[in-house]
RNA sequence: CGGGAUGUAGCGCAGUUGGUAGAGUGCCGCGUUCGGGACGCGGAGGUCGGGUGUUCGAGUCACCUCAUCCCGACCA
Protein backbone atom coordinates (compact mmCIF):
# COMPACT_ATOMS: atom_id res chain seq x y z
CA UNK A 1 0.00 0.00 0.00
CA UNK A 2 2.79 2.43 0.58
CA UNK A 3 4.60 2.22 -2.27
CA UNK A 4 1.41 2.66 -4.87
CA UNK A 5 2.20 5.02 -7.46
CA UNK A 6 -0.34 7.39 -8.86
CA UNK A 7 -2.39 6.53 -11.97
CA UNK A 8 -0.47 7.30 -15.02
CA UNK A 9 -3.58 8.96 -16.92
CA UNK A 10 -4.44 11.18 -13.60
CA UNK A 11 -1.11 13.01 -13.44
CA UNK A 12 1.64 12.38 -16.00
CA UNK A 13 4.07 14.43 -13.93
CA UNK A 14 3.22 12.87 -10.54
CA UNK A 15 2.94 9.67 -11.90
CA UNK A 16 6.87 9.93 -13.02
CA UNK A 17 8.30 11.86 -9.94
CA UNK A 18 6.22 9.03 -7.83
CA UNK A 19 7.90 6.49 -9.80
CA UNK A 20 11.43 7.77 -9.75
CA UNK A 21 11.20 8.11 -6.02
CA UNK A 22 9.51 4.74 -5.08
CA UNK A 23 11.33 2.21 -7.55
CA UNK A 24 14.39 3.79 -5.84
CA UNK A 25 16.38 5.33 -9.24
CA UNK A 26 16.57 8.93 -7.28
CA UNK A 27 15.47 10.90 -5.15
CA UNK A 28 15.76 14.97 -4.90
CA UNK A 29 18.70 16.37 -2.80
CA UNK A 30 18.96 19.23 0.11
CA UNK A 31 21.00 20.60 -2.66
CA UNK A 32 18.63 22.95 -4.77
CA UNK A 33 17.43 21.73 -8.44
CA UNK A 34 19.99 18.93 -7.67
CA UNK A 35 19.30 14.94 -7.56
CA UNK A 36 20.85 11.47 -5.58
CA UNK A 37 20.90 9.04 -7.93
CA UNK A 38 20.26 5.93 -5.52
CA UNK A 39 22.26 2.83 -6.04
CA UNK A 40 19.60 0.92 -8.51
CA UNK A 41 19.25 3.75 -10.34
CA UNK A 42 22.86 4.17 -10.72
CA UNK A 43 23.30 0.91 -11.88
CA UNK A 44 21.01 1.29 -14.81
CA UNK A 45 22.59 4.21 -15.64
CA UNK A 46 25.96 2.63 -15.36
CA UNK A 47 24.58 -0.11 -18.04
CA UNK A 48 24.34 2.41 -20.21
CA UNK A 49 27.34 3.62 -19.78
CA UNK A 50 29.03 0.94 -20.49
CA UNK A 51 27.37 0.13 -23.68
CA UNK A 52 28.07 3.71 -24.59
CA UNK A 53 31.39 3.86 -24.00
CA UNK A 54 32.13 0.26 -25.93
CA UNK A 55 30.19 2.34 -28.90
CA UNK A 56 32.83 5.51 -28.24
CA UNK A 57 35.40 3.25 -28.21
CA UNK A 58 34.69 0.80 -31.34
CA UNK A 59 34.07 4.33 -33.67
CA UNK A 60 37.90 5.23 -32.59
CA UNK A 61 36.99 8.17 -29.59
CA UNK A 62 39.05 7.70 -26.65
CA UNK A 63 38.84 8.99 -22.92
CA UNK A 64 39.99 11.80 -21.30
CA UNK A 65 39.40 14.35 -18.45
CA UNK A 66 39.15 17.80 -18.04
CA UNK A 67 39.11 20.33 -15.16
CA UNK A 68 35.29 21.18 -13.86
CA UNK A 69 36.31 24.84 -13.57
CA UNK A 70 36.61 27.39 -16.11
CA UNK A 71 37.96 30.42 -16.23
CA UNK A 72 35.23 33.40 -16.97
CA UNK A 73 37.58 34.69 -19.40
CA UNK A 74 37.29 31.46 -21.73
CA UNK A 75 34.09 32.02 -22.11
CA UNK A 76 34.14 35.43 -23.82
CA UNK A 77 36.10 33.87 -26.70
CA UNK A 78 32.40 32.64 -28.77
CA UNK A 79 30.06 35.23 -28.43
CA UNK A 80 26.98 33.35 -29.30
CA UNK A 81 28.21 30.02 -27.29
CA UNK A 82 28.37 32.18 -24.04
CA UNK A 83 25.22 33.87 -24.86
CA UNK A 84 23.82 30.48 -25.19
CA UNK A 85 24.79 29.69 -21.12
CA UNK A 86 25.03 32.71 -19.69
CA UNK A 87 22.00 32.93 -17.60
CA UNK A 88 22.37 29.49 -15.89
CA UNK A 89 26.23 29.49 -14.67
CA UNK A 90 27.30 28.33 -10.98
CA UNK A 91 30.20 30.88 -10.08
CA UNK A 92 33.27 30.31 -7.92
CA UNK A 93 34.13 33.74 -6.51
CA UNK A 94 36.15 32.70 -3.26
CA UNK A 95 38.78 30.06 -2.17
CA UNK A 96 38.22 30.42 1.32
CA UNK A 97 36.08 29.96 4.43
CA UNK A 98 36.44 31.40 7.92
CA UNK A 99 34.97 31.51 11.20
CA UNK A 100 32.08 33.52 11.70
CA UNK A 101 33.50 36.76 13.76
CA UNK A 102 30.02 37.07 15.72
CA UNK A 103 30.10 33.23 16.25
CA UNK A 104 27.57 31.72 13.55
CA UNK A 105 29.06 29.09 11.99
CA UNK A 106 31.16 29.73 8.88
CA UNK A 107 31.02 32.64 6.37
CA UNK A 108 33.06 33.11 3.79
CA UNK A 109 36.50 35.01 3.75
CA UNK A 110 36.02 38.33 1.83
CA UNK A 111 40.36 38.29 1.43
CA UNK A 112 40.23 35.43 -0.34
CA UNK A 113 38.44 36.88 -3.32
CA UNK A 114 39.36 35.04 -6.84
CA UNK A 115 41.27 37.34 -9.02
CA UNK A 116 39.19 35.62 -11.87
CA UNK A 117 35.72 34.10 -11.04
CA UNK A 118 35.90 30.34 -11.65
CA UNK A 119 32.49 28.75 -14.23
CA UNK A 120 31.40 25.27 -12.91
CA UNK A 121 31.25 23.77 -16.26
CA UNK A 122 27.27 23.80 -17.87
CA UNK A 123 29.87 21.94 -20.91
CA UNK A 124 33.75 21.75 -21.73
CA UNK A 125 33.94 23.03 -25.36
CA UNK A 126 35.97 26.23 -24.20
CA UNK A 127 38.12 24.46 -21.42
CA UNK A 128 38.54 21.62 -24.29
CA UNK A 129 39.22 23.79 -27.12
CA UNK A 130 42.35 25.73 -25.01
CA UNK A 131 43.82 22.88 -24.14
CA UNK A 132 43.50 21.32 -27.50
CA UNK A 133 45.18 24.45 -29.30
CA UNK A 134 48.39 22.93 -27.35
CA UNK A 135 48.00 19.77 -29.15
CA UNK A 136 47.67 20.37 -32.05
CA UNK A 137 50.31 21.61 -34.83
CA UNK A 138 50.03 19.66 -38.18
CA UNK A 139 47.42 17.75 -39.94
CA UNK A 140 49.27 14.26 -38.29
CA UNK A 141 47.42 15.29 -34.87
CA UNK A 142 44.22 15.14 -36.32
CA UNK A 143 41.84 13.59 -35.81
CA UNK A 144 41.90 14.03 -32.26
CA UNK A 145 38.96 12.25 -30.81
CA UNK A 146 37.91 12.54 -27.27
CA UNK A 147 35.02 11.42 -25.24
CA UNK A 148 35.03 12.64 -21.37
CA UNK A 149 32.23 11.10 -19.25
CA UNK A 150 31.51 14.17 -16.26
CA UNK A 151 28.87 15.83 -14.08
CA UNK A 152 27.98 19.35 -15.30
CA UNK A 153 26.45 21.92 -14.10
CA UNK A 154 23.57 24.35 -15.32
CA UNK A 155 21.71 26.62 -13.16
CA UNK A 156 17.99 25.78 -14.55
CA UNK A 157 15.04 27.78 -13.16
CA UNK A 158 12.86 24.60 -12.70
CA UNK A 159 14.37 21.25 -12.75
CA UNK A 160 12.57 17.62 -12.88
CA UNK A 161 14.60 14.65 -11.44
CA UNK A 162 16.62 12.90 -14.25
CA UNK A 163 15.01 15.25 -17.00
CA UNK A 164 16.44 18.87 -16.09
CA UNK A 165 18.25 18.49 -12.93
CA UNK A 166 20.94 21.40 -12.00
CA UNK A 167 24.09 18.96 -11.68
CA UNK A 168 23.88 16.21 -14.20
CA UNK A 169 25.88 13.16 -15.14
CA UNK A 170 26.79 13.11 -18.90
CA UNK A 171 29.39 12.17 -21.56
CA UNK A 172 30.95 14.29 -23.84
CA UNK A 173 32.63 13.59 -27.36
CA UNK A 174 35.00 16.80 -28.73
CA UNK A 175 36.85 15.80 -31.85
CA UNK A 176 38.70 18.32 -33.91
CA UNK A 177 39.57 17.22 -37.83
CA UNK A 178 41.40 18.89 -40.86
CA UNK A 179 38.48 19.19 -43.20
CA UNK A 180 34.97 19.67 -43.11
CA UNK A 181 33.29 16.65 -44.69
CA UNK A 182 34.92 15.03 -42.07
CA UNK A 183 33.78 16.77 -38.68
CA UNK A 184 30.32 16.75 -40.46
CA UNK A 185 30.73 13.06 -40.99
CA UNK A 186 31.90 13.03 -37.26
CA UNK A 187 28.59 14.33 -36.07
CA UNK A 188 26.40 12.30 -38.46
CA UNK A 189 27.80 9.11 -37.19
CA UNK A 190 27.80 9.78 -33.26
CA UNK A 191 24.18 10.89 -33.57
CA UNK A 192 23.85 7.11 -35.33
CA UNK A 193 25.52 5.55 -32.51
CA UNK A 194 22.97 7.46 -30.06
CA UNK A 195 19.65 6.49 -32.44
CA UNK A 196 20.78 2.74 -32.26
CA UNK A 197 21.50 2.58 -28.51
CA UNK A 198 18.22 4.27 -28.11
CA UNK A 199 16.62 1.76 -30.39
CA UNK A 200 18.54 -1.51 -29.47
CA UNK A 201 19.34 -1.17 -25.49
CA UNK A 202 16.68 1.19 -24.54
CA UNK A 203 13.95 -0.46 -26.56
CA UNK A 204 12.93 3.03 -27.94
CA UNK A 205 12.30 4.37 -31.33
CA UNK A 206 13.66 7.82 -32.04
CA UNK A 207 14.07 9.80 -34.82
CA UNK A 208 17.70 11.52 -36.18
CA UNK A 209 16.97 14.70 -37.61
CA UNK A 210 18.44 18.61 -37.42
CA UNK A 211 17.71 21.22 -35.19
CA UNK A 212 15.92 24.30 -36.93
CA UNK A 213 18.46 27.29 -36.45
CA UNK A 214 16.75 28.39 -33.17
CA UNK A 215 16.78 25.06 -31.51
CA UNK A 216 20.46 24.72 -32.57
CA UNK A 217 23.03 24.71 -29.90
CA UNK A 218 24.77 27.51 -28.88
CA UNK A 219 28.08 28.07 -31.40
CA UNK A 220 26.98 25.01 -33.55
CA UNK A 221 26.33 25.53 -37.62
CA UNK A 222 24.44 22.20 -37.71
CA UNK A 223 22.61 20.02 -34.52
CA UNK A 224 21.51 16.62 -34.80
CA UNK A 225 18.98 15.26 -32.55
CA UNK A 226 17.47 12.23 -31.33
CA UNK A 227 13.76 12.92 -30.45
CA UNK A 228 11.86 10.30 -28.66
CA UNK A 229 8.17 10.44 -27.76
CA UNK A 230 6.86 9.87 -24.27
CA UNK A 231 3.68 7.91 -23.16
CA UNK A 232 2.05 11.45 -22.61
CA UNK A 233 2.64 12.40 -26.41
CA UNK A 234 5.42 15.02 -25.05
CA UNK A 235 8.61 15.16 -27.11
CA UNK A 236 12.30 14.47 -25.52
CA UNK A 237 15.66 15.46 -26.81
CA UNK A 238 17.22 11.94 -25.78
CA UNK A 239 20.82 12.94 -27.49
CA UNK A 240 22.28 15.81 -29.53
CA UNK A 241 25.49 15.60 -31.95
CA UNK A 242 26.90 19.33 -33.36
CA UNK A 243 28.61 20.23 -36.58
CA UNK A 244 30.46 23.05 -35.08
CA UNK A 245 32.11 24.44 -37.71
CA UNK A 246 35.49 26.17 -37.17
CA UNK A 247 33.99 28.48 -34.71
CA UNK A 248 35.49 27.22 -32.02
CA UNK A 249 38.91 26.77 -33.83
CA UNK A 250 38.65 30.26 -34.10
CA UNK A 251 38.07 31.70 -31.01
CA UNK A 252 40.47 29.60 -29.56
CA UNK A 253 42.95 30.37 -32.41
CA UNK A 254 43.79 26.30 -32.75
CA UNK A 255 45.49 26.47 -36.60
CA UNK A 256 47.49 23.23 -38.11
CA UNK A 257 49.95 23.30 -40.56
CA UNK A 258 48.68 21.34 -43.55
CA UNK A 259 50.25 18.96 -45.84
CA UNK A 260 50.96 21.72 -48.34
CA UNK A 261 52.64 23.69 -45.69
CA UNK A 262 49.20 26.03 -45.60
CA UNK A 263 48.25 27.44 -42.20
CA UNK A 264 43.92 26.50 -41.58
CA UNK A 265 41.52 26.12 -38.48
CA UNK A 266 40.55 22.85 -37.43
CA UNK A 267 36.76 22.11 -38.07
CA UNK A 268 34.84 20.43 -34.56
CA UNK A 269 32.21 18.78 -33.58
CA UNK A 270 30.70 17.61 -29.71
CA UNK A 271 28.29 15.34 -28.83
CA UNK A 272 26.77 14.52 -25.69
CA UNK A 273 23.82 12.27 -24.21
CA UNK A 274 22.83 12.65 -20.42
CA UNK A 275 21.00 11.27 -17.63
CA UNK A 276 18.39 12.19 -19.08
CA UNK A 277 18.26 9.03 -21.02
CA UNK A 278 17.31 7.89 -17.33
CA UNK A 279 13.97 9.81 -17.72
CA UNK A 280 13.55 9.26 -21.46
CA UNK A 281 13.60 5.20 -20.52
CA UNK A 282 10.95 5.52 -17.56
CA UNK A 283 8.65 7.78 -19.71
CA UNK A 284 9.07 5.57 -22.49
CA UNK A 285 7.93 2.84 -21.16
CA UNK A 286 6.33 2.07 -17.78
CA UNK A 287 2.95 1.79 -16.35
CA UNK A 288 0.55 2.01 -13.35
CA UNK A 289 2.85 -0.91 -11.61
CA UNK A 290 5.54 0.91 -12.13
CA UNK A 291 8.80 0.85 -13.81
CA UNK A 292 9.13 -1.34 -17.16
CA UNK A 293 13.06 -1.76 -17.81
CA UNK A 294 14.07 -3.19 -21.47
CA UNK A 295 16.51 -6.62 -20.54
CA UNK A 296 19.49 -5.00 -21.75
CA UNK A 297 19.47 -2.44 -19.53
CA UNK A 298 17.91 -3.95 -16.41
CA UNK A 299 20.23 -4.55 -13.45
CA UNK A 300 18.35 -7.48 -12.76
CA UNK A 301 16.74 -9.74 -15.34
CA UNK A 302 15.14 -12.29 -13.25
CA UNK A 303 14.49 -12.39 -9.73
CA UNK A 304 13.24 -15.37 -7.96
CA UNK A 305 10.62 -15.37 -5.34
CA UNK A 306 10.43 -19.12 -3.31
CA UNK A 307 7.21 -19.71 -1.68
CA UNK A 308 7.40 -22.07 1.36
CA UNK A 309 5.00 -23.19 4.37
CA UNK A 310 7.83 -24.78 6.64
CA UNK A 311 11.92 -24.74 6.53
CA UNK A 312 12.50 -27.62 5.00
CA UNK A 313 10.27 -26.24 1.90
CA UNK A 314 12.24 -22.95 1.89
CA UNK A 315 15.56 -25.24 2.02
CA UNK A 316 14.38 -27.15 -1.20
CA UNK A 317 13.73 -24.57 -3.08
CA UNK A 318 16.47 -22.09 -2.33
CA UNK A 319 18.61 -25.08 -3.07
CA UNK A 320 17.09 -25.15 -6.94
CA UNK A 321 17.07 -21.40 -7.18
CA UNK A 322 20.55 -21.44 -6.42
CA UNK A 323 21.30 -24.00 -9.18
CA UNK A 324 19.14 -21.89 -11.40
CA UNK A 325 21.01 -18.85 -11.02
CA UNK A 326 23.92 -20.85 -11.65
CA UNK A 327 22.49 -21.61 -14.75
CA UNK A 328 21.34 -18.26 -15.79
CA UNK A 329 24.87 -16.98 -14.80
CA UNK A 330 26.40 -19.78 -17.58
CA UNK A 331 24.23 -18.32 -20.08
CA UNK A 332 24.73 -14.81 -19.32
CA UNK A 333 21.57 -13.90 -17.75
CA UNK A 334 21.47 -11.58 -14.18
CA UNK A 335 18.96 -12.92 -11.96
CA UNK A 336 18.22 -12.30 -7.96
CA UNK A 337 17.16 -14.72 -5.54
CA UNK A 338 14.65 -12.70 -3.07
CA UNK A 339 15.13 -14.51 0.21
CA UNK A 340 14.12 -11.73 2.46
CA UNK A 341 11.87 -13.48 5.76
CA UNK A 342 10.41 -10.36 6.48
CA UNK A 343 8.26 -9.91 3.69
CA UNK A 344 5.60 -11.89 2.84
CA UNK A 345 5.15 -12.99 -1.35
CA UNK A 346 2.67 -10.60 -2.45
CA UNK A 347 4.74 -7.72 -1.34
CA UNK A 348 7.74 -9.15 -3.29
CA UNK A 349 5.77 -9.40 -6.36
CA UNK A 350 4.54 -5.86 -6.04
CA UNK A 351 7.95 -4.54 -5.56
CA UNK A 352 9.79 -5.94 -8.28
CA UNK A 353 7.15 -5.43 -10.87
CA UNK A 354 7.44 -1.31 -9.40
CA UNK A 355 11.61 -1.75 -9.98
CA UNK A 356 10.81 -3.65 -13.36
CA UNK A 357 12.57 -6.69 -13.55
CA UNK A 358 11.85 -7.67 -17.02
CA UNK A 359 11.08 -11.95 -16.07
CA UNK A 360 9.99 -12.94 -12.14
CA UNK A 361 10.18 -16.48 -11.17
CA UNK A 362 7.76 -18.00 -8.71
CA UNK A 363 8.47 -21.56 -6.93
CA UNK A 364 7.06 -23.32 -4.47
CA UNK A 365 5.95 -26.62 -2.93
CA UNK A 366 3.49 -27.24 -5.69
CA UNK A 367 5.83 -26.27 -8.62
CA UNK A 368 9.14 -28.66 -6.61
CA UNK A 369 6.31 -31.36 -7.13
CA UNK A 370 5.27 -30.92 -10.99
CA UNK A 371 8.66 -30.15 -12.12
CA UNK A 372 7.53 -26.39 -12.88
CA UNK A 373 7.92 -22.75 -11.89
CA UNK A 374 5.62 -19.97 -12.04
CA UNK A 375 6.61 -16.94 -14.78
CA UNK A 376 5.55 -13.60 -14.32
CA UNK A 377 6.64 -11.26 -17.60
CA UNK A 378 6.71 -7.77 -16.89
CA UNK A 379 6.14 -6.03 -20.27
CA UNK A 380 2.72 -8.00 -20.38
CA UNK A 381 2.07 -8.75 -16.88
CA UNK A 382 1.17 -12.45 -17.42
CA UNK A 383 1.87 -15.94 -15.37
CA UNK A 384 2.43 -18.85 -16.61
CA UNK A 385 3.64 -22.13 -15.31
CA UNK A 386 6.82 -23.52 -17.66
CA UNK A 387 8.83 -26.58 -16.60
CA UNK A 388 12.01 -26.11 -14.58
CA UNK A 389 13.65 -27.98 -17.47
CA UNK A 390 15.36 -25.88 -19.41
CA UNK A 391 14.59 -23.16 -18.31
CA UNK A 392 17.66 -20.93 -18.27
CA UNK A 393 17.79 -21.31 -21.89
CA UNK A 394 14.22 -20.38 -22.16
CA UNK A 395 14.83 -17.66 -19.90
CA UNK A 396 17.47 -16.49 -22.32
CA UNK A 397 15.31 -16.76 -25.20
CA UNK A 398 12.63 -14.46 -23.76
CA UNK A 399 15.22 -11.62 -22.68
CA UNK A 400 15.21 -11.27 -26.61
CA UNK A 401 11.40 -11.67 -26.78
CA UNK A 402 10.82 -9.24 -24.50
CA UNK A 403 13.33 -6.64 -25.24
CA UNK A 404 11.41 -6.86 -28.81
CA UNK A 405 8.12 -6.66 -27.26
CA UNK A 406 8.81 -3.56 -25.41
CA UNK A 407 10.14 -1.74 -28.56
CA UNK A 408 7.80 -2.84 -30.73
CA UNK A 409 5.20 -1.31 -28.11
CA UNK A 410 6.60 1.61 -28.10
CA UNK A 411 7.30 2.38 -31.61
CA UNK A 412 3.70 1.02 -32.47
CA UNK A 413 2.47 4.18 -30.00
CA UNK A 414 4.96 6.29 -31.87
CA UNK A 415 3.51 5.94 -35.44
CA UNK A 416 0.08 6.12 -33.57
CA UNK A 417 0.62 9.35 -32.55
CA UNK A 418 2.32 10.57 -35.41
CA UNK A 419 -0.04 12.82 -37.64
CA UNK A 420 -0.09 14.77 -40.58
CA UNK A 421 -1.55 18.24 -40.50
CA UNK A 422 -1.65 20.78 -43.20
CA UNK A 423 -3.96 23.26 -41.84
CA UNK A 424 -3.27 25.76 -38.80
CA UNK A 425 -6.97 25.29 -37.61
CA UNK A 426 -6.42 21.64 -37.84
CA UNK A 427 -2.67 22.43 -35.61
CA UNK A 428 -4.44 23.84 -33.40
CA UNK A 429 -6.52 20.94 -32.17
CA UNK A 430 -4.11 18.58 -33.02
CA UNK A 431 -1.78 19.67 -30.70
CA UNK A 432 -3.39 19.60 -28.18
CA UNK A 433 -4.47 15.72 -28.06
CA UNK A 434 -0.13 15.68 -28.33
CA UNK A 435 2.34 13.31 -30.30
CA UNK A 436 4.17 14.46 -33.62
CA UNK A 437 2.52 16.54 -35.90
CA UNK A 438 4.37 16.10 -39.25
CA UNK A 439 3.45 20.06 -41.06
CA UNK A 440 5.45 22.36 -43.39
CA UNK A 441 7.23 24.60 -42.42
CA UNK A 442 8.70 27.84 -44.05
CA UNK A 443 12.00 28.23 -43.07
CA UNK A 444 11.53 31.15 -40.84
CA UNK A 445 12.60 31.79 -37.23
CA UNK A 446 9.52 34.28 -37.41
CA UNK A 447 6.86 31.63 -37.70
CA UNK A 448 8.40 29.29 -36.02
CA UNK A 449 9.03 31.88 -32.87
CA UNK A 450 5.17 32.53 -33.64
CA UNK A 451 3.67 28.71 -33.71
CA UNK A 452 5.92 28.25 -30.30
CA UNK A 453 4.23 31.48 -28.65
CA UNK A 454 0.76 30.24 -29.72
CA UNK A 455 0.79 26.30 -29.18
CA UNK A 456 4.03 26.18 -26.64
CA UNK A 457 5.31 23.56 -29.83
CA UNK A 458 8.73 23.58 -31.28
CA UNK A 459 10.30 22.04 -33.93
CA UNK A 460 11.56 19.32 -32.73
CA UNK A 461 13.41 18.14 -35.95
CA UNK A 462 13.65 17.65 -39.37
CA UNK A 463 13.93 14.60 -39.77
CA UNK A 464 16.90 12.49 -41.91
CA UNK A 465 15.54 8.91 -41.59
CA UNK A 466 12.35 8.20 -40.42
CA UNK A 467 9.17 10.33 -41.33
CA UNK A 468 10.99 12.13 -43.83
CA UNK A 469 8.75 13.61 -46.40
CA UNK A 470 9.94 15.30 -49.22
CA UNK A 471 7.20 16.98 -51.01
CA UNK A 472 6.36 20.54 -52.18
CA UNK A 473 3.85 22.05 -49.98
CA UNK A 474 2.69 25.30 -48.00
CA UNK A 475 4.11 26.27 -44.47
CA UNK A 476 1.25 25.30 -41.53
CA UNK A 477 0.88 28.83 -40.39
CA UNK A 478 2.10 31.33 -42.94
CA UNK A 479 1.25 29.19 -46.35
CA UNK A 480 4.34 29.88 -48.01
CA UNK A 481 5.91 27.05 -49.68
CA UNK A 482 7.74 24.65 -48.20
CA UNK A 483 10.32 21.36 -49.79
CA UNK A 484 10.06 19.34 -46.61
CA UNK A 485 7.60 18.33 -43.32
CA UNK A 486 9.32 18.90 -39.93
CA UNK A 487 8.10 17.59 -36.90
CA UNK A 488 6.53 19.78 -34.20
CA UNK A 489 5.88 18.86 -30.58
CA UNK A 490 5.84 20.16 -27.54
CA UNK A 491 8.55 19.08 -25.75
CA UNK A 492 10.13 18.48 -22.36
C1' C B 1 12.60 37.76 -11.83
C1' G B 2 6.71 38.18 -11.89
C1' G B 3 1.83 35.22 -10.16
C1' G B 4 0.01 31.30 -6.72
C1' A B 5 0.61 27.81 -2.86
C1' U B 6 2.97 24.95 1.01
C1' G B 7 6.39 24.33 5.36
C1' U B 8 3.75 19.87 11.74
C1' A B 9 7.25 12.43 13.28
C1' G B 10 11.82 9.17 8.30
C1' C B 11 7.64 9.89 4.46
C1' G B 12 2.82 11.71 2.73
C1' C B 13 -0.67 14.46 5.86
C1' A B 14 -4.86 16.10 9.74
C1' G B 15 -5.01 19.66 13.48
C1' U B 16 -12.15 23.03 14.72
C1' U B 17 -13.72 29.69 17.77
C1' G B 18 -6.16 30.58 20.11
C1' G B 19 -6.29 26.12 25.45
C1' U B 20 -1.93 19.07 27.17
C1' A B 21 1.05 17.50 19.71
C1' G B 22 -2.41 13.68 16.29
C1' A B 23 -3.95 9.27 13.13
C1' G B 24 -1.83 6.73 8.79
C1' U B 25 2.51 4.66 6.69
C1' G B 26 7.45 3.34 7.57
C1' C B 27 10.90 1.79 11.59
C1' C B 28 12.07 -1.58 16.28
C1' G B 29 10.17 -5.88 19.48
C1' C B 30 6.82 -10.21 20.32
C1' G B 31 3.08 -13.47 18.44
C1' U B 32 -0.30 -15.47 14.70
C1' U B 33 0.18 -15.63 9.36
C1' C B 34 2.56 -16.65 4.41
C1' G B 35 0.61 -19.09 -3.96
C1' G B 36 -0.63 -11.14 -5.31
C1' G B 37 1.03 -5.42 -1.30
C1' A B 38 -1.48 -9.80 6.14
C1' C B 39 -3.07 -8.92 11.21
C1' G B 40 -2.90 -8.19 16.65
C1' C B 41 -0.33 -6.17 20.84
C1' G B 42 3.71 -3.19 22.55
C1' G B 43 7.62 0.60 21.53
C1' A B 44 10.87 4.50 19.72
C1' G B 45 10.47 8.84 16.98
C1' G B 46 8.56 16.45 17.14
C1' U B 47 12.94 22.99 19.17
C1' C B 48 5.11 22.55 14.61
C1' G B 49 11.03 26.06 8.87
C1' G B 50 13.28 30.53 11.58
C1' G B 51 12.50 35.35 13.98
C1' U B 52 9.62 39.33 16.12
C1' G B 53 4.99 40.85 17.89
C1' U B 54 -0.32 40.46 19.96
C1' U B 55 -2.16 37.43 24.20
C1' C B 56 -2.77 34.81 30.73
C1' G B 57 -1.76 31.29 26.73
C1' A B 58 0.28 30.76 19.59
C1' G B 59 0.98 24.86 15.33
C1' U B 60 -3.38 28.27 14.93
C1' C B 61 -3.53 35.54 14.64
C1' A B 62 -0.11 39.77 12.51
C1' C B 63 4.49 41.23 10.45
C1' C B 64 9.35 39.91 8.74
C1' U B 65 12.54 36.17 6.89
C1' C B 66 14.22 31.49 4.86
C1' A B 67 13.17 27.17 2.11
C1' U B 68 10.42 24.12 -1.17
C1' C B 69 6.70 23.22 -4.92
C1' C B 70 3.39 24.78 -8.96
C1' C B 71 2.22 28.42 -13.22
C1' G B 72 4.95 31.91 -16.27
C1' A B 73 9.70 33.68 -18.01
C1' C B 74 14.26 30.78 -18.88
C1' C B 75 16.14 26.02 -20.78
C1' A B 76 21.39 21.45 -26.68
Amino acid sequence: MAKEIVNREDNYSQWYNNLVVKADLAESSAVRGCMVIKPYGYSIWEKMQARLDHEFKETGHQNAYFPLFIPKSFFSKEAEHVAGFAKECAVVTHHRLMNDPDGNGVVVDPSAKLEEELIVRPTSETIIWNTYKNWIKSYRDLPILCNQWANVVRWEMRTRLFLRTAEFLWQEGHTAHATRQEAVAEAKKMVHVYADFARDYMAMPVVIGTKSPAERFAGALETYSIEAMMQDGKALQAGTSHFLGQNFAKAFDVKYATKEGGLEYVWATSWGVSTRLMGALIMAHSDNNGLVLPPKLAPIQVVMVPIFKNEEQHAAIIADMEKLKAELKAVGVSSKIDDRDNYRTGYKFAEWELKGVPVRIAIGPRDMENGNVELARRDTLTKESVKREGLADHLLELMDVIQKNIYDKALKFRDANTRTVDTWDEFKVEIEKGGFLLCHWDGTPETEEKIKQETKATIRCIPIDSYVVKEEGKCVYSGKPSHQRVIFARAY
